[in-house]
DNA sequence: GATCATTTGCGAACGGTTCGCATCTTGGAT
DNA sequence: ATCCAAGATGCGAACCGTTCGCAAATGATC
């Protein structure tokens, strides 16, 4: 998803309609880097529109994600982050201290992930890994 | 944690004064089993001791989860869900049909974590696996 | 048993998220 | 370009799990 000319043709073929404040977000979403939360996103859009409200982006990336087109993780700071979908399937090392993101990803992880679930008698449809740690000096 | 009464034991020694709510409480999580949620533990808890609050279940599992004595898990279904302490490590499989929630314990996996941390630059200092899937047929 | 710090129940508050509703905007059809 | 129905928006209230404030009750220590 390299522009936000792409995203919004997407919109445009999964019949997302179109309106000020959805092309803001998805500017926002597609412009921004990160794990953004509502909030921080209401604050970027506000930035550029001045008539957007947080429930508008709450039901904005609602809309995208069951389209597929934003991923939301549920956080431990209590709050729901946000990330662009399509890219390389990662997961997320959290700093305890700063509160910033790193992704990283393990294919040995993943295939672990893959064995665990089969040998309990499961067939994996998801999952959720994230490291906790502080800057190692 | 074999005994309500080791469990009070350690309560006494860590200082925790004990009431009779408390009481109902440790036992309720020793004798219980799986990963029960406030609400499930105040339900269990009410049918022991006729004046018990909600607010003192989840005081009391502050207390606990502060003095090491009982873990905390944020579920995806938006709830807190607490185990007992002191039992072999173990990360989570959530059966994404009936809820069922299966231990398990990969030291690779564990392994592996703490490998990519420190890939990372970072001191690991917890993590979250939870795996979600569906019966294999 | 008296004392005093702690804990309790109650109901209100909290914080992130969702909803209801009246109003406004969009996009297809004309 | 204009109209219209379907759908999106802003606002503030509601929601839900969890926490808090307070007056009353209870437990550990003497």
């Amino acid at each position: 998803m390299a522009s936000v000319e792409s995203f919004i043709a997407e919109c445009r073929i999964k019949g997302i309609k179109l309106t000020g404040q959805r092309r803001v977000i998805a500017q926002v979403m597609v412009e921004g880097q990160g794990h953004p939360n509502a909030e921080q996103i209401h604050a970027d859009a506000a930035h550029q529109h001045d008539r957007i409200s947080l429930a508008t982006v709450y039901r904005t990336l609602r809309v995208l994600r069951d389209a597929g087109m934003v991923i939301e993780h549920a956080f431990p700071d209590g709050r729901c982050h946000y990330e662009l979908a399509g890219r390389p399937h990662h997961d997320h090392l959290i700093d305890k201290e700063s509160g910033a993101i790193v992704e990283f990803c393990d294919p040995e992880i993943e295939r672990l992930q893959q064995a665990i679930a089969l040998r309990l008698g499961y067939r994996l449809t998801g999952h959720r890994l994230e490291l906790y740690g502080v800057r190692a000096r």
